[in-house]
DNA sequence: TAATGAAATTAGAATCATTCTAAAATGGTG
DNA sequence: CACCATTTTAGAATGATTCTAATTTCATTA
């Protein structure tokens, strides 16, 4: 895939995003790029995380009865907790190769959210 | 967790998921599920997925952009296709030990994804 | 500089999956 | 049977995201 030049919005989004270390949804996105932008439509926040996904900028991630979240592209994975959904970044390393021979296919790549359940989520769990 | 008592559309829901190798959405089961019960809700089938899942007797499966699916809960990976979505089965064994390691924590459980381009999506990216 | 055309942006409507609501049906248990 | 909890139901509501069609922007060419 050619890299096509980036647009006004396209550059605001990708900066976001790589400058923040949570997890932003397309709101948090949309709500921080009005402080810069006031004008701005949801739909172009929309547009651009599309484009920047597609082009393989960013990366979206999903996660059962949650809005995605879109992260920078680094090389890394992901902890979730499963009471709350908090998202914590890990990184395990490249494992695409060890993956690739236990599945005994090539792969482009991989997804890998490791589950856990977080301090808090842990406390609730208790008072039951 | 405590499993309760199945209910009538519980189990047939629940059978369903079981006996199919493909990776059903609420409303594919909801259409499975209406040639044996005619009369039958959605919502019911939501709200059966749902306590299905909670009970952990089934998976679900959230991809970006396509609605959750639905799978038995036998251990196994996946294989989704980046072009269509299409997602098969795939078994690595289990690899909880080995990512705990590499972790440097525990964790309940975790979700792989091998990413691949099928075949027919290959075909359409070469005609490009 | 004016004209052209492609791509980006916009506002709001539309869609889709899912959840919610409140009422009705069902199913044990005493 | 009477009771109460649970399940089911239909449809409305919600929330995230996409779509649409008009408008703006911007680079390129005449």
């Amino acid at each position: 895939m050619v890299l096509k030049q980036m647009t006004k919005y396209g550059k605001e989004i990708l900066a976001l995003i790589e400058a923040s270390h949570d997890h932003l949804t397309a709101e948090q996105v949309f709500h921080a790029l009005r402080e810069r932008c006031p004008g701005v439509a949801l739909a172009t926040v929309y547009n651009n995380l599309n484009r920047l996904w597609q082009e393989e900028r960013i990366r979206k991630i999903s996660v059962e009865g949650m809005p995605d979240r879109y992260d920078r592209i680094r090389r890394h994975d992901h902890v979730v907790c499963k009471g709350c959904g908090r998202l914590l970044d890990v990184d395990l390393g490249d494992l695409t190769a060890q993956l690739e021979r236990a599945a005994g296919r090539p792969i482009l790549a991989y997804d890998l959210k490791l589950i856990d359940l977080c301090q808090a989520c842990r406390e609730k769990e208790k008072e039951r």
